[in-house]
DNA sequence: TGGATTTGATAAACCGGTATAGCTCCTGCA
DNA sequence: TGCAGGAGCTATACCGGTTTATCAAATCCA
């Protein structure tokens, strides 16, 4: 027999289609020892639940979507996204859940494929990335009634559950650690504007800087590529009053600094010290090494499924948990300052 | 009405079901007039097809699966899948079919994936990548009489359907140029031995070194880490007769073997060229940006796509779609040797 | 002891589509 | 004029599960 179905089964162990499916779901109306044959039989026969069956039937799909709307041509660099796809697959394996992944090109699409997701019954919810500030995405979800968690976000009165790190005290071990090395021209080289993390960071940075002593802290925004990462840092070098510490907000445009303060004959650290605001290998491929802050990635999308699967399950209780917070990993690109 | 279903439609249409499931799949059995009718209704409704009991009637599931193993700490900062993704989905959304991503350790757990997605019905095909030798997941997929297209390894006889490049031809075009610039002493840093990829390329190079002239070529493999990427560097230029010339198969390892070269103090392009045998914006982020070999990996996605379905829909004729040959990028890390 | 409740099971409806057998009416052709 | 054949549609079975109404037997309690 190719695929045994439930029918089979029950014929087999001479009960009911109702019997073998209420034993098979672990749920009360058959005797224990019906419930061990039914599961018996269905285990030698090597039967599987028929994924789109279950779906018509209990209306749920075991599935959950997620859409990444940035160009690809800086996806693949940024280590970010493929740490955080494998620590949510991890959550949802358990529960063995799928995960459906969309890159798209911008918001709109992305909204679009949650309507048609939500219209074509193909996710149980969904996780969301990159929130900006008033994020079209909430209203959009709220509407469709799509159990969704925002990674990274931490939501006000009204919002949707999150998974968060503390992006402000994140920011502060930084600079106070420049600071302390005698730091007093930060420069933040910061990423999109609209997005709340982005936000969050430069707030701390500015609420920070008179307590430091810091003479200038400039938070300058990009779209998170290497070309305006290193653009700016260009600028940045290229003033009479140079900054003696950048922090950048990705270790991709770290990276893309570093390679501007070599081609200008800016010495890291002697001349320069260098901080990323997320950490990868690439930070450590480079000479000197990057210092930057790690946080743990792949938990991270662990907790978000889980998070998720919650509110699948009781979408009245909206979740808001606080990851650990990340810490600065000291390597070789920064120093105090000439 | 929240989510209207054809019933709906044939109520407001004054049909029956079926006339309107053939209306809405375009087939024969209504006349122009009612099936016009039915499709502005639909419209009008919003109406999207259920796609579980789709699923279920027609036993396909406009899903396609995609596995990768390789441990997630190394599959980040290699920009290859993300932009061999994208395509990937560029060529599904024109029939709007979905993909399922999983990433795994090895490949056990990625036949585990294969079988569940086979017994479950949750996809209609899937692509393969990393195609080893003997690869047992083409007996294991034929066995499952899931159709599946293979990216990268061109198949023999009784092989799956493929789509592929030229490895052999991309190899000589690199080595023919370093050749040409006077280099004698070329070093292969290859990856992971059992791969097919590597295999050809390993072998085009010792085929064409007496032709060039080449004293010594010999292939090194790794796991395609930045850290073996890094030692086998180590190791190679603390020979007394170094290679003037290393040739490595992916940009990760490059940027590490570059990274190697300056902790060394050998100059690039000076003492050492380097080329990256795939091209990134890790390569350009570099100093001295690297050579490498450029292929269209979004188009190499789309390309599986499609073969994918064509497959699918017809499983007994099998593709093998040979991909424009790469083109050899050169930038600042190669020189003729000292 | 007898009525009420619980337990273990069944049969059938249902989820939202697709596929097919069959029916009616119209057309074409001998 | 009669009949074959096709166009256009309906009714219904079906896909493989879940869920609910129902029911008989067993158990409980007064």
């Amino acid at each position: 027999m190719a695929r045994p179905t439930i029918a089979d089964i029950a014929n087999r162990a001479g009960v009911s289609k109702g019997a073998v499916s209420f034993a098979l779901n672990g749920r009360p109306g058959v005797s224990d020892a019906t419930r061990e044959r039914i599961l018996r039989i269905a285990e030698q026969m090597s039967w599987r639940p028929h994924s789109a069956a279950r779906a018509l039937g209990a209306s749920r799909v075991d599935s959950v979507g997620m859409v990444i709307a940035r160009p690809a041509r800086t996806l693949g660099v940024e280590p970010f996204f493929a740490h955080l796809l494998s620590g949510v697959q991890s959550g949802l394996s358990a529960e063995s859940i799928s995960l459906q992944l969309l890159i798209v090109e911008d918001t709109a699409a992305e909204i679009e494929v949650y309507r048609r997701w939500a219209s074509e019954h193909r996710v149980d919810g969904v996780i969301l990335v990159d929130l900006t500030v008033k994020d079209p995405r909430v209203d959009e979800l709220t509407a469709l009634e799509l159990p969704a968690v925002v990674i990274g976000g931490r939501g006000g009165k009204g919002a949707l559950p999150s998974v968060w790190a503390d992006d402000r005290e994140a920011m502060l071990s930084i600079v106070e650690y420049l600071a302390a090395l005698g730091h007093r021209r930060i420069a933040h080289i910061a990423g999109t504007p609209n997005f709340q993390h982005t936000q969050r960071r430069i707030r701390a940075l500015r609420d920070a800087a008179p307590r430091l002593g810091l003479l200038d802290a400039p938070s300058l925004t990009t779209d998170f590529s290497d070309a305006e990462g290193a653009a700016i840092t260009r600028k940045l070098l290229s003033q009479s009053q140079r900054p003696t510490a950048i922090v950048y907000d990705s270790d991709v445009m770290a990276v893309a600094g570093l390679g501007v303060a070599m081609e200008m004959g800016v010495a890291v650290p002697g001349d320069l010290s260098i901080v990323a605001f997320d950490d990868s290998i690439l930070t450590q491929l480079m000479h000197p090494a990057l210092t930057a802050l790690s946080r743990d990635t792949f938990d991270f999308g662990r907790q978000a499924a889980e998070v998720l699967l919650e509110t699948i399950a009781d979408p009245g209780h909206v979740i808001n948990r606080r990851t650990p917070d990340p810490v600065l990993t000291v390597r070789e690109s920064t120093a105090p300052p000439a």
